[in-house]
DNA sequence: CACCGCTCATAACCCCAGCTTATGCCCTGA
DNA sequence: TCAGGGCATAAGCTGGGGTTATGAGCGGTG
């Protein structure tokens, strides 16, 4: 109760509606949030306490401090140990959320930082960097916790690059073709979907647009885009007209979010939005916008072997 | 680009299985990359330490700590302003999924708390309130920044209750029927999806599994699964026999992926998991697990008015 | 019955992360 | 040349979160 006033004010920011950082006011740090799921696993304060590596009376601060953040009863405490309310599942649900997106972000961030004894050092497309690397990354962790990997993202000429001068050991790309002097293994595929948000026309219509109109709409783009746009532009013949473009994708879907147009984006990009509803995909008649997905390493280097193999094997998954 | 600075600094790990929280001391807190996206966005700390509402030094240290936790330089910084680095780029876009998430986590969160001022109190199956709900909300938010809401989730019968007795105005079930006594619509649809993590046999059998092979198969289910339970045991015949339950979708999901069997779960709980190839959709042949979503209101009640109507605009998105 | 083991809670103390204000340097555009 | 925006540094303060020590319920057990 005592709702917090978080002080309404909202300025109207030009490309968000979302505003200031009173968030970080009403979501209980990562912490605590780990300390949470620990409780709901394990059943007890203290056992969780000591997976964490901190003391009980910390725990159970903790606990109590992020329900009173909240106003949120989580547990129900009883001598024999704790269990999840009702309220208490459901919050849960959602901070597990928030911690497997920071187990990404984390498993991005040792990759990044390249390290000069990386005993792995791949080269990936961004998309492929982006979204399922990290997935890997933390897989592989899981099997083989001394591997050392280093990431470095680009478009697919930057990958082939890097492989060719021995900078990278293994890498990634999405296209339509092996880039020259390397070879390489289909390890995927996804689509590029057109996306708009659920108010825009094309998501309302009957009859969806054909590629000649899909082609005569300024699209928003990521610049550069690389495999993105080459794959477009052999679907439609020439390029459409971008609208505008931005620095990452993450920032594309924030702006056709936010009304500025349908995107083109990869259907990696978009799982989340579209199944919360946030984004809507467009079917276009006639247009093929399936690309594959490619593991990729200098010609020549027969069997690719140790850590190169491991990551190769999980990043080789069905469909 | 994206080579991000060497930066030897490796603090000796303890060499554990990092199981513990070790992820809050190499992940920032919210603040900061909060933070970090208003300076991607606004192209300036100064900017971004406004709109944050914090002072300008206390944006330049947080952004250079961040810097100086991750190993990696984040940002260009010159005399007109601060741009991001490639890396930086890639670490903005790991870092807005986990804001995103705790956008999530909030506004879940504010509707459970279940004022009592609440102008719209709304009752939701627990797959609808954990994925699809908090998504409406934040857009509600946005267009209609007053009204308060309160959540209460629950199985279909609950949720039925809660509309005869008069203690929610809107309900949300997703199954096959509408509950006795009340009027509804047709908001939706999902589908059912049976997954198992990539490695399973499934996931690599050409043949997939038919309708009797799944019913003998012990499935991970979450309990008492209401909606889900219903359309399986009708799709079935007869109830496959459960491995194991779990109380909630998300540990149904960590389950899977760690190999304890397949689970059949709604597409709106797995679409970040098939994204990132962490589980694989197994095809069952002769099996219809598509299911309609309803927006539910006690019978009568003409037209829905007021925030009511809102929110239920909201929830009327395509397909 | 009394004891031990498990649970959670409270109390007193400590430490560092992060905020603030005040100031300085650098670059650019008028 | 000066004004102004942008970033960095330097002090001083506050509080959240951690620790150890201790107490209080409840349950199985000799």
């Amino acid at each position: 109760m005592s709702g917090a006033g978080a002080h309404g004010g909202s300025p109207a920011s030009p490309a968000g509606p979302e505003n200031g950082l009173g968030l970080s006011r009403r979501v209980p740090d990562l912490g605590a949030l780990q300390l949470l799921l620990a409780v709901a696993r394990l059943g007890s304060l203290g056992r969780a306490a000591r997976e964490c590596g901190v003391s009980q009376p910390a725990a159970s601060s903790r606990v109590r401090a992020m329900e009173r953040q909240l106003g949120i009863a989580l547990l129900e405490r009883s001598p024999r140990g704790s269990r999840l309310t009702g309220a208490g599942a459901l919050v849960t649900d959602w901070a597990r959320r928030i911690v497997e997106s920071a187990e990404v972000f984390d498993a991005g961030v040792q990759a990044l930082r390249g390290r000069r004894d990386s005993r792995l050092r791949v080269a990936a497309s961004m998309t492929i960097g982006e979204y399922l690397l990290p997935g890997w990354l933390i897989a592989l962790r899981a099997r083989h916790p001394d591997t050392v990997v280093s990431l470095a993202a680009g478009n697919s000429a930057f990958v082939a690059e890097r492989l060719r001068s021995g900078e990278a050991d293994l890498g990634f790309v999405e296209g339509l073709t092996v880039p020259q002097g390397l070879d390489g293994a289909v390890i995927g595929h996804d689509r590029l979907l057109v996306v708009v948000p659920p108010a825009h026309p094309w998501a309302r219509r009957r009859r969806p647009p054909d590629a000649r109109e899909l082609a005569a709409t300024p699209l928003i783009l990521r610049e550069e885009g690389s495999g993105t746009r080459e794959v477009l532009a052999g679907a439609l013949g020439e390029l459409a007209v971008p609208l505008h473009e931005f620095p990452s994708t993450t920032a594309v879907k924030a702006a056709v979010i936010g009304g500025a147009g349908p995107a083109v984006l990869s259907e990696l990009a978009v799982g989340e939005e579209l199944a919360a509803r946030r984004l809507v995909a467009v079917p276009v008649e006639g247009v093929a916008l399936r690309r594959a997905l490619r593991a990729v390493w200098p010609k020549g280097q027969r069997p690719p072997a140790g850590p190169v193999r491991d990551l190769l094997g999980l990043s080789r998954l069905r469909r």
